[in-house]
DNA sequence: GAACATGCTCGACGAAATGGACAAGACGAT
DNA sequence: ATCGTCTTGTCCATTTCGTCGAGCATGTTC
């Protein structure tokens, strides 16, 4: 599906996604026009969702983050979880099968900040709540292999 | 910190990182070489950590999820977190405050896959694995203001 | 082996990024 | 108030880059 010259391609744009076409294609060794349209393709498939920016939430001032399980009262599952869609502090959340129906991760800039993030949840579902303390993966991707 | 130009320009990036200068600062109401200057101070402080792509995993064969709590042996800790650094098909990883010390996302493609990783940290660790089912919230930021 | 599809290179032209010179506004110190 | 100066911006000339059309090599199909 994808050959070795698409994932190379992919490695490098994943350090630095704003990188010329030309400079791209003399690392990989091919012209302009064959790159263009290599990456053309594989946004039309999908491999690549988007290009995007990462950005430091703590420079947005979120200087803390959690995680939090779910586990919503009976016959509140589907309000639980607009709860969450509709909470722009929650930057990511999966619904997951076990005892938990949801886990997410909450950025907060105060203690007083999260403990209104969470009472909000708490009329509707148990929460279970971490803070994270460090991050010893970064976010990054599987092997490309 | 941030005025109200960089928020937009980060909003926009935000959607598309390869956007051109020129287009960029059309949108802003800003010369491009102003925008160059903004972008590369954004960078300077971090506040951008880099450009990326966002790559579907699925595009990469791996099409199942899982989230993994993790509480080391006694003894185990640094070696844990160790092990957990160096298996890529762990993306991300937090180390949170309560009963559980780690918290990470697993991609694979197969059960047996996934049990061949978690066999291995079994026996330094007890783990707690929920399969991702749906992502009600795919990956955003936080609130710009 | 002829016809076609795929994926590449090359070169030219228009488009965009960059760097330098300079202007305008905010702010402090005198 | 006025003079530096720091910041942030514009404008324009030069350099660099992206895109498009044409044409070539390779491999597959009938």
């Amino acid at each position: 599906m994808l050959d070795e010259m698409d994932k190379t391609i992919l490695g490098i744009l994943i350090e630095d996604a704003r990188i010329s076409l030309k400079e791209l294609s003399q690392k990989v060794g091919l012209s302009s026009p064959s790159v263009s349209e290599r990456l053309r393709r594989l946004e039309e498939k999908k491999v690549i969702r988007s290009f995007t920016v990462d950005i430091d939430p703590s420079a947005l001032g979120y200087n803390l983050t959690a995680i939090v399980r779910v586990r919503p009262l009976p016959g509140m599952l589907h309000i639980v979880e607009r709860l969450i869609q509709e909470t722009p502090e929650i930057t990511e959340c999966d619904k997951v099968t076990g005892d938990d129906c949801f886990i997410g991760k909450i950025h907060f800039r105060t203690m007083e900040q999260l403990d209104t993030l969470l009472d909000r949840l708490a009329e509707k579902a148990e929460t279970n709540t971490s803070i994270v303390k460090t991050s010893p993966v970064k976010r990054r991707l599987p092997p490309l292999g």
